[in-house]
DNA sequence: CGCACGTTTGATGGACATCAAGGATTGTGG
DNA sequence: CCACAATCCTTGATGTCCATCAAACGTGCG
């Protein structure tokens, strides 16, 4: 990745927004680069934080695991987005795991330079602060969700929430466009497999959803999704 | 509040750190004084977020009001905490309500103040952003108890917790030193006060605390409460 | 004193996990 | 290119945790 089509891409970014040309630059510069294949993981829960990490391409998985051994799906992460740099920040271990959904490429910055970065372009601190304040939001939104909605109502917000963070037009409908196995949305909606299997095909009997094995899950009636969502 | 109390307070405070005492008194004299009564409301979810907040004495709880009208509590505030700054930064209406637990005094700054004093103390936003961060691994441990654990577990690191922010410790054992209803109990860990009732009926029976009405409530044996929040 | 509010405790039911077993797809190696 | 293994998915049966419903019981306050 030249210099140009970095500054291209972080100029998009919201960590940098508002950083001047020269600055963009200086950024881009200090970055690393790694790319990385499918199923890799990037780094794993409980090493020290040692890169903040930018994402150029590709779709990553932000998992925590349990003590009892269950895993839990935190986010998705797509082109464009941050990972673990609070925790650089903070000096703290990793505490969750990012896996590769997609093949891709990230930009990295390793803690001492992020420092540095951030102390000559106190804007970037802003950034982070706006960022991660809507991670706060997403998270308490998904508190909520999982204290007071029952299962279908999760399930069918996570569904949403995926098509409108990565979601594809398609003819029929609104397509997730990676592989989503019925036990990764029971660990994004806190329930088993079984009940996503059975939720997913009585909505895929009546047109809601097409979830046939072997091909992305298809939206088909979003509306409907949404009303199964709010519905009590 | 005399300026010279101000600037001890916040001195101490996590947002403030590593600011020189110029700048530490320049954040003191930008600052409002609100002082608030018991159960008084110190701003109310979906008001626009107009002053960022540093409790200078009292304990506020952060309340968030779901679409069918459950409530739940989001986290407890003490002295030296902040609140709403995030809201006020990222110019989002507040995603929940501050109720004060007792009487306190808030010191209080509004949007376009807290916008100068980060720009001439970039230290600020980098401490919000560590603060902000912690708050994430906060409600990512939530999410996942809530997700994984059982109520059982959940109401005793919901107690554990409590007593580990603002525990006194007395002879007897761990108090907490504030009206908690099993209600509040109940929004605090997703279930309802017929189950928390039950629950500290059951504890207090065998001497794991004491939850007798009409006392605050002390926990008698934390090593065993625990165990209970750990255990399967 | 009596009313209001929080609490306790029992009875019942429902949502969903768990247990169990078989069926469909994908990948792989002969 | 087929066979077989490894996954992932589906669907039924059963059980259980906990919400809900219901009713009384303190406790403190006006």
């Amino acid at each position: 990745m030249d210099m140009q089509a970095r500054c291209g891409l972080l100029h998009g970014v919201a960590l940098f927004q508002g950083l001047s040309g020269d600055g963009l630059r200086t950024v881009a510069e200090a970055a690393g680069e790694r790319r990385f294949s499918k199923e890799e993981t990037l780094f794993r829960q409980g090493e020290p934080a040692t890169h903040g990490v930018v994402l150029a391409a590709g779709r990553v998985r932000l998992d925590q695991v349990t003590a009892d051994g269950r895993n839990l799906v935190l986010r998705h992460f797509g082109p464009g987005e941050m990972l673990a740099v609070v925790a650089v920040l903070r000096e703290i271990p990793l505490p969750a795991s990012a896996l590769a959904l997609d093949g891709g490429l990230a930009l990295t910055w390793s803690a001492s330079r992020l420092s540095k970065l951030i102390e000559a372009h106190p804007a970037i601190a802003r950034n982070a602060l706006e960022v991660v304040g809507g991670r706060v939001e997403e998270l308490q939104a998904r508190l909520q969700e999982v204290s007071v909605q029952r299962v279908e109502q999760r399930i069918a917000a996570a569904l949403l929430r995926l098509a409108s963070q990565s979601g594809r037009r398609t003819e029929a409908g609104i397509e997730i466009p990676f592989a989503l196995s019925r036990q990764d949305l029971a660990e994004m909606t806190a329930t088993t497999l079984h009940t996503v299997s059975r939720t997913l095909s009585a909505w895929d009997r009546d047109r809601v959803i097409d979830a046939r094995r072997s091909s992305r899950l298809i939206i088909l009636r979003p509306h409907r999704l949404a009303e199964l969502a709010e519905h009590a």
